[in-house]
DNA sequence: CATAGTATCCTTGTATCCAAGTAGCAAGCG
DNA sequence: CGCTTGCTACTTGGATACAAGGATACTATG
């Protein structure tokens, strides 16, 4: 049981971190990291010395390199051999294709899981929209977001294709980092209106409106960064 | 320069590789295998060691590990800690999961692409055609369907979307090595005439009908598959 | 003072060694 | 005969050692 505090030259990960021997060490290190950087603790820029994650994890450099290795793939971190590794700026084509991929298939999850729509399904989506609600009242933000993922992957389930949401989380992870970045909180209750009435079409048996609703919501959180007043350009690229 | 001849107890690659020391040794390791795999060379099931793989390459285990947990995460390989890695079989919902992820991408990437079509990207993409035709002359299935991905690809070019490719590229693997199992000789002239009715139809300025079509065109690899006589089920999963 | 050269420290890439878990088989016991 | 137990030969996961290239700061030289 080890904690990954690590002196304060290498303080990148504020969070502490208890390390489980017994599950594979490389999938924890990658866990953190990644929710380090999507969380925006780690900010775009910074240096990630192999050496400096061992150390806080008193893990060896091997799981440390899995770990970076599968980050890098997914675009979130960039690794310079024989200079460094670093997590990636916020790349703006990364982000349009990130939506692009996310908006499409979600609108074509829904319209199939549109064509079997029952009442339980129905209840089941509208649970989660009431667990966002309460989220919201307690203020409790990293909690709404992981409802939102859940109120989106429930389509796919209820398309019949799961693995299709392994994609769209991947491709997500670009614009999950730029939500960070804005600090969404003042739209959250409208979120939660926009999920009520996509269900509201389904029930009515209406795909189209619903496919139509949720490209809207989707388009939502991209035409706020559409019309950004940037100030802090250093996260990202160029 | 080696050459992964490896012995007859590790004849997994027919292919003789040469390995280039000057660039990552791990990166040349994962497109060796990855080709293996999908063109169908390491048949599903084959049970792939880290060291016999190392011996064939003559490296050492690191970049073979990078190499396979890459593959792992795309889903080609599968890896049981203490037990072994093998070639992963097919899952058929890998493959509808794969159809489902490229047909939408694609069909929206064409439809933004259509929005400023041009004289000029509907004859780089004739040409294109005019290419597979000569690679069915030639016989050249591999050329061909190289040629067919690059058809493909520039829709997302034209629609400046090259990141939403790389997606593509990956889901589209598991469909790939499909393809290879079937051998599809005997559809690609057909294949050639609905290219060709997708450009006619975006030159006529008739972008939904363009979108039906390449969503017909990309359906009817998926057709071959759902009426398959499978006599060989050992390649699949379960 | 400016600049070219160099030494040193940093980085990641690769090789090798050790640990731990699994499967198969064979010997021994009930 | 059947079951158990332990040995053996494998596997991958992790730790450590070594190699090689890049960045920087310092030094010597014009």
């Amino acid at each position: 049981m080890l904690t990954a505090s690590g002196n304060d030259s290498d303080a990148l990960l504020s969070i502490s971190f208890k390390l489980d021997r017994r599950r594979p060490v490389s999938e924890q290190v990658y866990s953190a990291l990644r929710q380090s950087i999507v969380q925006f603790k780690l900010v775009p820029g910074t240096p990630i010395s192999e050496n400096s994650i061992c150390r806080q994890f008193d893990v060896s450099r091997t799981p440390v390199r899995a770990a970076l290795q599968r980050l890098s793939e997914e675009g979130l971190v960039d690794i310079y051999p024989q200079q460094g590794t670093f997590v990636s700026k916020i790349r703006i084509d990364d982000i349009k294709d990130s939506h692009f991929v996310r908006r499409n298939l979600e609108m074509a999850l829904l319209r199939e899981a549109g064509r079997d729509w029952t009442k339980e399904k129905s209840k089941a989506m509208r649970d989660v929209v009431d667990i966002q609600a309460n989220d919201i009242k307690r203020n409790d933000v990293d909690a709404f977001l992981l409802s939102d993922e859940r109120f989106h992957q429930l389509f796919a389930i209820y398309a019949g294709r799961e693995g299709v949401w392994n994609v769209i989380m991947t491709a997500k992870m670009p614009m999950m980092r730029f939500y960070r970045f804005l600090g969404t909180p003042r739209r959250l209750p409208i979120v939660l209106e926009e999920h009520l009435a996509i269900l509201d079409a389904l029930d009515r048996g209406n795909v189209d409106a619903a496919e139509n609703l949720l490209g809207a919501h989707l388009n939502q959180n991209f035409v706020v960064f559409e019309s950004l007043p940037v100030k802090d350009r250093s996260v990202f690229a160029e």
